[in-house]
Parts: C-alpha cells; sequence; structure tokens
DNA sequence: ACAGATACATACCGATTGGTATGTACTGTG
DNA sequence: CACAGTACATACCAATCGGTATGTATCTGT
C-alpha cells in the first residue's frame, strides 16, 4: 500500500526537477538557490544530492526534461507532423503571440534565457542548449523546405537562412517583449514577424 | 604637479565603472563580483564605497556611461544626422555584421544581456535600460518615417511597427550567433535582417 | 601654514552559497 | 524474517558575497 510516506524515488526526482525549473526560471541558473528550490518541495539536501551530484547536472536535467520536452511537444512535432508546412508555421506564430500572458512577456523564454546567461560560461550548457536550438532551425527549415516543394514558398528563398532568421526574430521578440514587459507590443512584433513569413511565400 | 600617487577622483571613477563594465559584460551583473573590478583596477572597497553607494548603483552608472554613451555614438547619432536614412540602416546593419568579432558572438549585446537578466528582477535597471530601448525603436522610426516622406519606404509600413521589428530581429540575431558563437552564423542572420529592410522599400 | 574635507586603504562583519559527512528510515530481495 | 541497498534528513563546512567601520594620506580653501 502506498501511505503518504512512502518512498517514490522517481516522484521525488521530478518534483525537484520541477521546483529547479522555476526557480531557473524567475532567477536565472546561477542566480537560482538551491535552498530556494528545496523550500518550495519541502525536500532536504539529502534527497538533492542523492538524485544529482551538483548543481550543474540539475540545470543539465532542468534543460533535457523540462526544456528540450516542452519545445518537442509544443512546436517540434506540430511542424514535423503537418503536412502544410506554411500553415503551421502561422498558426505557431499567431497562436505564440495570442496565448501570450504577463508571465510569459515578463520571464520570455527559458530556452533563450539559459543560452544568454549559460552559453559563454559553461560548454556542457552550450552543448545542450544548442542541441535544442539546431532541432528547432532544422524542424523549421524542414518545414520550409517542404512547403518550397509544394511551391508554396518561393523559388529564390535560402530555406536554412530563413529559418535561422526566423527563430533569431522570434527569440529577439520574446527578448524584446521581456523588457518592455507588455503583451501588446509582443504581439505587434510577432505580426511583424508573420508578416515576414508571408513575404517568403510564392504567387499573392 | 601629477605624481604617480596623485588623487584624480573623477579618473578612478572611471577605471571603476570601465571595469565593472568588462565584468558585467562577461558574467552578468548579479554574477560581477566587486574583488574581481577591485582586483583589474588595483583599487580597494574603500574607492569604490566612496564613488558609489552600492553594486546596484555601479551598475546603473554603467549602463548610462557606457552603454548607452556607446549606442548614442555608435547608432543613434549616424542614424539621426544622416539625410539617407535607409542608406545609413543598411550601412549600420552591414557593419554590424563586417565588423564582428569572435568576442562580439561570444558575449553578445551588453544591452541585451543586462535586460534579459535585470529587467524581470529590478524596477530601476528596467527603466534605464527600457530608456536606451526606446530610443533605439524611436530612432529607427524616424529614419523609416523621414525615408516613407522621401518615398523610399513603401505607403503602407507601419514604421513604428517595422522598427520595433527591426530592432528585436537585430537582438535576436545576436543572441542567437551568442549561443552558436559563430560569426559566419551571425552575418547570415544579419543579411536576412538586411533583406527585411529592403522589403519595406519602394519601387524595386 | 593650518584645518577641514576629500579620497582612498585596511580590516572586519553577517548572510548566503554550493557541497559534504553522517545518521536513519524505508524497501525490495533472498 | 533478516539483510543490504536505496532514499532520504540533519548538521555542518569553507568560501564568497555585498557592505561597513575605521584609519590615514592627500588635496583645497583661507
Amino acid at each position: 500500500m502506498a501511505t503518504q510516506t512512502a518512498k517514490q524515488p522517481d516522484v521525488t526526482r521530478d518534483k525537484i526537477v520541477d521546483a529547479a525549473y522555476q526557480e531557473i526560471y524567475w532567477q536565472g541558473f546561477q542566480a537560482a538557490s538551491l535552498s530556494n528550490i528545496l523550500a518550495n518541495t519541502g525536500l532536504t539536501k539529502g534527497a538533492l544530492y542523492h538524485h544529482f551530484p551538483n548543481k550543474n547536472d540539475l540545470g543539465l536535467a532542468v534543460i533535457e526534461e523540462v526544456i528540450r520536452e516542452g519545445f518537442e511537444v509544443r512546436v517540434f512535432a506540430p511542424l514535423r507532423e503537418t503536412n502544410e508546412p506554411v500553415e503551421a508555421l502561422h498558426t505557431l506564430i499567431q497562436s505564440k503571440a495570442e496565448c501570450a500572458t504577463s508571465e510569459t512577456v515578463k520571464l520570455g523564454c527559458p530556452l533563450n534565457n539559459l543560452m544568454q546567461e549559460m552559453s559563454p560560461l559553461d560548454a556542457n550548457f552550450k552543448r545542450r542548449l544548442n542541441g535544442i536550438l539546431k532541432t528547432w532551425q532544422d524542424t523549421v527549415a524542414m518545414a520550409l523546405t517542404r512547403a518550397q516543394k509544394q511551391g508554396r514558398i518561393r523559388e529564390g528563398v535560402d530555406c536554412r537562412a530563413a529559418a535561422l532568421f526566423i527563430v533569431s526574430a522570434y527569440e529577439g521578440c520574446i527578448g524584446i517583449a521581456k523588457n518592455l514587459q507588455s503583451v501588446k507590443e509582443y504581439r505587434l512584433c510577432m505580426t511583424q514577424l508573420d508578416g515576414y513569413v508571408r513575404s517568403l511565400e510564392a504567387g499573392i
């Protein structure tokens, strides 16, 4: 029987990872306090250092199990599985703009936050974050290429370069909106990005 | 006469601000160590806390006296003073791409770095950084508006929205390049931004 | 030349950090 | 049911942080 005090190590581990994600999202990785994370879980350092050798590895686990997983479900899969890639791209941009809350705009993109903070400082962080970014860029590039073969994207468009710019501009939009802390400006900026994608399309 | 040990308080202050800028540029504000800053100047805490009441005010001085000043000279002034705003915009984007070094790409944009880190955490930082960002956006918007009156930018273009997107995309480009740590990808991305600006122009 | 203010240097402080050593309760297995 | 390994809790550590109190040159106005 599973009592309140029954030990469920994987559940405990997930609780730590989730709490760490929140703390890192709000404070950044370096400023993230292990004490705060543990306080929010009701656990102690014994639990933390049983599941993770150090703070860095906890951060890497957050990247793989929360951030990468989130992108996989909400961004990569929709773009890969559709057979109307142009519409999927527009839908993704527009839904991101519409679903934006004050918290989204205040805290920005968890991936971009960690990249900006940690990529120059730690090679392991850089490698993992780079992997997600590359996957993102590749996914958008392949969506554009498929659309190009359908005749929906103009012949002259360099799909990889366009994908790089779309990802960059997206992160730029949310980054600027994070400073302005304005949902309105964020949506205005994303509308411009949507317009850029439309400018790549053929025969309008 | 000015001996080696002559006291030049404004020189000392500038040395502290410059060293603080470097430390903050490399480590971020929160991770920036006052001990490191002082070690790089040869001064001690007595000097620091004589010129600044606390670490926050030192950071604000860096923003005003180094970052804002840098933007003023290298970005705002050229855009304001020219009477060929479209060319000035292209020149600015292209020169940024060409002049990029491995350090530029590794550490990114000092303004964006501080915005991403500090805007959600501290209202004073947010206000100052916001001021620079607004000035930037306004300057680009006015350049576009002037070009529009010259007939160089299409009638339908919303110059303020386009300016917001240009600034956002620029920060996005350098932010992504910072993660990729690749001058090549940075230039490719900036070329796309240059193409976006060209897409706003009339009668091609 | 003297006095007060300015410009620093030195030494120290409490708080917080990531990390460790040790102790204990629970759990799956033979 | 006993035993061993797992899953934590508790208590503690050195290092570093931003900040302060105090002491001492140097400069400046008179």
